[in-house]
Formats: structure tokens, sequence, C-alpha cells
DNA sequence: GTCCAAACTGGAAGCGCTTCCAGCGATGTT
DNA sequence: AACATCGCTGGAAGCGCTTCCAGTTTGGAC
């Protein structure tokens, strides 16, 4: 056997041929264009039916300047950060939403410089008809690459370095408060917040939250530790707070992860979770429900995310103006706090 | 601010024009063709710099039958499934490789049957040039698909329903064995095993190397229970294999995910791990790291294996015939064995 | 029976690129 | 000096589809 070769199909002409009529008549039965009368359709659905006659892509997408592909890019330095479930999730929700519609999906880890000319590229060869663009890290080149184009985008968060007009975004702040509110509301006073990096609108956005919180109830905020919202980084800042404050009573983390970091410190600390320290993660990727003790949080919908994203870039691509979504944010009580 | 609409590009007429050559000889250059004199190319390529032109893709694609894109298909009855770090690892793997080509990653999540049909119109409207397949139980109808488009197709992983002529794999019998013999090695003889589904390649080959390794080493297989490669599977699994053999002494599960729900069953149960029951998992993929205690396991380089589906790929379509290649897997020691 | 609008039709011109081929002048051979 | 050879060139024919437009047919109104 040897290496399957494209078939030929047939094509609008033979097709035409077929049913004994023009090609502009053919492809107007394909489109389900008016002016066509009930004879000519049969004609052309028995030819179409009978040559297994599907219309080539690349010939339609050159002919109607549409490609039919949309790109998610992901923005990461390291390729383990594309692991992280928030991207499978994102995916998903991506993929769900564009099941409805006859876009396919195209992948780009643009991390390397290579791997970003490459993006560029196939923006600027119009190898897509939209993009949307995740985890944009202080100004991220992606951006730039990004609107230089010309193309629908959407992204996904904020980026910092600008105001993007669409985007979706969980609501960051609100959860951060939800989350300071619920350890304000336990008795706890002396709350401090492992912060996600101040220089992504995340971290930002769920530390002002955290502050916010605590200022209302009249309480200062206590102390804060960046971490980078992985498990390391949240030990790393756990360790920290506990040097500096030994007496703090309830921690919020800005992400599941480093929760499960600090959680893991604590324990070694020799402190209690959630009698002596009360811990608030946030994401509810997962991870949440395996820590020990499992880990009450603030639950974001990132499915919920990529659908929206994917639904707004359709929108946009159209020739609509959708307004930008902020998706609520919700507390998952579990035995942490 | 309207939405951004695609800006119009320079067409490679406009170049032409402006060098004072033909399209021919433009064309030739940048297709860095033969037959084109300094003085041409010299001219052209002022020309594309002044203009900043980029050929068009699908006009491209349109005249070389070529489109630069290939599609990887992941089968997933259950939205959730695509979340395991598996396919996030092939991913980074499949885009490390495209990264060294000029080729893009179109990813199809093919799970309910209006995502199947959208994947068969995209591959005969030859939408993409070649496809990957990951991750095929029983008899998938994804094989189906593939092998009617006749595309150039990879898979990841055997499918059951016949044997394909290109696939990259783990070594999975290899491992299997590796894993039964270490646990053999230890002094362990009523060694069972928490197999993967029997409708899978995968759950059969590690299986066969549980067996065969037992069977070389003059022992019995002692006891076998099906899981579905999930941590609940394991666990269940692992309640039904202490309830029928309680005096198991050493289990090799099939993954890590199941490797840690028997873990968990076990320490529920009283038996401490490795003092009691030794335990062997198969993957590696981050679980076996967090799990209490860190899992001994049979450690498969998933990234490697999207990387080889891609060259594969890649070379297939190049009109090539590779052979097919199966990847070592190697025993990581930790503490549960 | 005439006239007009509406419905349909096919020809032709794109979309932007690659590639074949005949033609050209400039070299190198006897 | 005549000839074949070579490298280069631009014209033209695709790739397979959409869509505009002018022309033809049809049916209904008068």
């Amino acid at each position: 056997m040897a290496a399957q070769r494209p078939r030929r199909q047939p094509t609008l002409d033979e097709v035409a041929e077929r049913a004994g009529v023009s090609r502009s008549a053919a492809s107007r039965v394909i489109n389900k264009a008016p002016h066509v009368s009930r004879a000519t359709r049969d004609a052309v659905e028995r030819a179409i039916k009978e040559m297994g006659y599907l219309p080539n892509r690349t010939a339609r997408a050159l002919a109607t300047q549409q490609t039919g592909i949309v790109a998610l890019a992901v923005s990461h330095d390291d390729p383990e950060l594309f692991a992280d479930p928030f991207f499978a999730q994102v995916i998903v929700g991506v993929s769900a939403a564009l099941e409805e519609t006859d876009l396919h999906l195209l992948l780009c880890l643009a991390s390397s410089g290579r791997g970003r000319s490459r993006l560029t590229n196939l923006l600027h060869t119009r190898g897509v008809d939209g993009i949307m663009l995740m985890a944009l890290h202080g100004d991220d080149p992606l951006t730039h690459i990004a609107r230089r184009a010309g193309l629908p985008t959407v992204y996904g968060g904020r980026p910092l370095n600008f105001e993007p007009q669409w985007y979706v975004e969980s609501d960051n702040l609100g959860g951060a408060r939800l989350a300071t509110e619920y350890l304000i509301s336990l008795g706890r006073t002396r709350i401090v917040t492992i912060a996600g990096p101040m220089s992504t609108d995340v971290g930002r956005a769920r530390h002002r939250g955290y502050r916010e919180a605590m200022i209302m109830a009249g309480l200062t905020p206590y102390a804060t530790a960046e971490g980078d919202f992985t498990e390391t980084g949240g030990a790393a800042a756990m360790k920290t707070l506990l040097d500096s404050h030994p007496d703090l009573d309830a921690i919020f983390a800005a992400s599941d992860n480093m929760a499960a970091g600090a959680l893991r410190v604590l324990l070694d600390a020799g402190r209690s979770v959630p009698a002596d320290v009360a811990v608030v993660g946030f994401d509810d990727l997962g991870i949440a429900e395996r820590t020990d003790p499992p880990l009450t949080t603030v639950h974001q919908s990132v499915q919920a995310l990529g659908k929206e994203m994917t639904r707004m870039l359709v929108e946009l691509i159209a020739g609509h103006e959708p307004p930008s979504i902020i998706l609520p944010t919700k507390l998952v009580l579990r035995d942490s706090a």
C-alpha cells in the first residue's frame, strides 16, 4: 500500500455539466441563493448526490475572502505553562461554541520568537478570519501583532498595555472581594493575601478585590506576598508571610495552585487548616478538590470564557459590534475555610 | 472605533508592476525558483520590502493544492476527557515540531455527531493537508472517516479495529513488563493489576505486559480488575481487588490516575504503601509526583509522541514513507514501590 | 394580442497565486 | 561565421469557486 494521496474530488464544473446547467446555476443551488427554478435545483442536487460533490474549501475561500478558520493564540514562555488545565478548559469552551458555526479552530502556541513570527505571518497572509488571544502578561508582543494585523480580535482577559475594545473576562475583582468578605465573616482579621504577578491584570484585579474588601470592613490589608500563580510560587510566598506575620489567621490566595503550595507550607509549619488558618483560593479547576484539606475557592467558568470569546469573535467577523463581557464568579465552600 | 476590518494587502501583480517585471518573474523570486537574474531579484525584493508584501495564503493554497494546515483530531465523548494533561502534552509536542515547518495546527475535538461530520467535511473539502488521530477506543468512527478521506494520516497509538500503516506509540507492552518485573524483583508475588479498558489497544498492551512478566518469572497473574484510566475507576477497581484478594502485596496500575485512586482506597483500608502493598503506575504526567506517597511509575514521553507524529505526517505529506515508531518507556522510582 | 415586470439563466470577470512554455538574447562551440 | 546551448523572460492557462450583469423566458395584467 502506497502513501495515501488525496483522491481527486469532482469540481463544480463537472457537477454543472452533469446536471446540464451552467456553473453559476450550480453555485446558486449550493449556496441556497435565490433565482433558482425547481427543475434546476433538483437536477443539481441529484448530480451532487450522485457524484459525492463537496465544494473545495480553498477555492471558496479565495472567492469569498473568508477562510472559515479562526485562531486561538496562547502566549507562553514555558511550554509547561500550557499544560495548565485552564487552557484545556478554554479550548473545550471554544470548540463547543464553534460547533454551532462553520468555523474551525487553529491553535497557535506562540512562545518563541519563531512562534510569534509564524503567527504574524499567518495573520498578515490572511490565513484566518479572526483571532482570540489568551494569557497576556505585562505588555505581551502578541497584542501588537494582533493590532497591526487589522483582523477581528477578541481578548480573553484584559492585557495591561492597553484597553481592548472586545474582551471577555471573569469577574476577578468581585471574586476576590467575595473571598475576602467570606474570611472576614468568619471573624478573621489578620488576613493576608498571596497575590498573582502585578504584571498581569488578573493579578492586580484580584489583589484590589482583597484590599477593597478589607478596607470596606474597616480592616487594614494585613500583608501581601507576590507569587506567580504556581504551586512553588505559592509555597515560597507562604514562607515569607509566615516569617513576617506569624500571627496571620487567614489567607486569600489568588490561585488554587498557589493555595495548594501555601497549604503544604502551613501544614509543615504545624498550623492546622482551617482551625488556625483559613485558606481561600481562586479558580476551581480541579486541583481545589484534591488538596488536603479540599479548598474553599472562588469558581470561575473557564469553559464559559472560551464560549463567550468565540461567540463574540463570530459576531465581530459578521460585522457586528458586540459588547464586552464580564463573567460572574462564585464562592465554593469546601473545608479549608 | 469600528470593528477592525481586514486592510487590503498588496498583491503580487502590484509588486511586479512596481518592480517593472512580470508577475511570473516576481513569483519566481518569492519562491526562490531558478532562472532569475540578479537584477530582477533585487528589483522584486526592493518592491516587496517597500510595499510590505506578503503572499496571500489562500491564493497560494489554491494554486499549489496545499493548504499548509494539518489537523489534530481528538475523539472524546466527554469534553472533560480532553482536560487530561495528556492532550496538552501532545499538543505541546506537535506545536514544537510544527515550528520547524511552515505548517499550522488545526485542532478538532470531534466528540458529538456534529463534531464528527464537521471533521468529515473538513477532510473531504480538502481543508487540511494531513491528519493526526488521537485517543481512539474500540472501533472509533474517526478511523473510518480518516480512511475514507484519503489524506495522509498518522495515528497516535494504534486503534483496535485495524492496523494503520503509520502510527507512533509508547512501548506500552515493554513498560508494563518493566513495572511488573520491578515489583517481582522486590520480592512481591501476589501482584495484581488494575488494567485499562480492554476496548483500547493501550489497555490491552499494558495488561499483556503484566501477564508476560508474571509468567516469565514463573508466577501466575494474580488478579485483574478493569478500570477506565480515571481516578474514580481506579478506586473502584481497587475496592474490588481488595475484597477478592485481601492478601495482595503489590499493584501495577495501567495509569497514574488509576494508581492515585487505588492509593486512596489502600490508605483508607489501613494498608501502608509501600510497606504492605507496593504500587506502580503508568504515564508520569505530573500527577505521579503529587500523590501521597509519590508514585513509582512508568514514564512515557507524551511530548515526544506529539513530535514524532508530526514529523511522520510531514514526511507523508512530502510523499515519503517513513516507518512507524515505538517510543521507549522507562521506570521512574519514587516512594510507592 | 400586446406589454411589462419578475424570475431565471449562462457568460464572463474576477479572487491572487503558480507554472508551463515559447521566445529571446547572450554565451560557447566547431 | 554559423550553429547549438543556455539562462532568463513574460504571456497565458490554470487552481475551483462566487458574483455581477446582460439577456432570455415566463406569467400576469390590461
